[in-house]
DNA sequence: TTAACTGCAAACTATTTGCACGGCG
DNA sequence: CGCCGTGCAAATAGTTTGCAGTTAA
């Protein structure tokens, strides 16, 4: 099984931690960098569970509040459901639309909230560290679906 | 007490849809009303049962939901903390900047991000209905007080 | 009057924690 | 070998549901 760039990534961000590589850990990322899509703890469990039975749902809550933590990861949730996860690419920051309807997310990139976010620091005197920036609606499937 | 208008509207959506005005959903309505921000389930039900201390956290759970369907309330829920609800306003939209040490908040507006949610819209095909938007950082006085 | 609404308690779902055992470094 | 990490079960947090009594229209 050859392991990919992204999950090399991973497991060196963990071991430079001082975190061990436990097979349980392995199977985690694993899963989610074979995944397209963003994971529910519990469908990224159903995965992991497929490669490896004996990693339990705890470990899977576990390391993925590691890898939040390690910034490895992207936790987003949607209208109150479940939070969903995806492994962060190198790349840089991004932000979603989100389909209230069927959950679908599309991530974009913005330099348009950089430079708002100079002009508004200019402006009030904040050092701005971080946003939240979401948009949601209806994807074009749903609304097709809903006129219909 | 006055009614704001913003009740006004509430009762009225409520009453057009067939539903009871119980002196219950007049005082969830009244609590969302008179609140400048977002508040979590457990939040507006303390501020409810401050007003009217027979209501129940049940009420006030059913109340939002009702509210959320009729599309009178907005729900956000940001990094898999408890959602927040704000009583939708049909004019002005602003957003906030808050400061991590001191907690203090400044508002703006921005033309900025309707024109990122209209570019996005025909980019996507979605029908953008509402954004979250929220910038933290350090504001001018705990800079001050931070570097001294 | 009467169907909708409410409060309570209990059920349910998602997540976290305590503890003894097991395996990575 | 020592200690971090794990699985299990139980605890917790947030939300929903069943039911009998109450109330707005």
């Amino acid at each position: 099984m050859d392991q990919s760039s992204l999950e090399k990534r991973v497991f060196h961000a963990l071991r430079r931690h001082g975190y061990k590589l436990t097979r349980q850990r392995r199977a985690v990322v694993e899963a989610l960098s074979t995944s397209t899509c963003r994971l529910t703890p519990a469908e990224l469990y159903a995965r992991v569970h497929a490669m490896a039975p004996d990693v339990g749902l705890v470990t899977v809550y576990r390391t993925l509040r590691l890898l939040l933590d390690l910034d490895l990861i992207c936790e987003i949730s949607i209208d109150g459901r479940q939070p969903t996860y995806l492994l962060r690419r190198p790349t840089e920051h991004h932000h979603h639309i989100v389909c209230t309807s069927c959950g679908r997310v599309v991530d974009f990139t913005s330099d348009a909230i950089e430079m708002l976010a100079r002009q508004l620091a200019s402006e009030t005197g904040y050092l701005v560290r971080s946003h939240v920036l979401e948009f949601s609606g209806t994807c074009p499937a749903c609304r097709k679906r809903i006129s219909s």
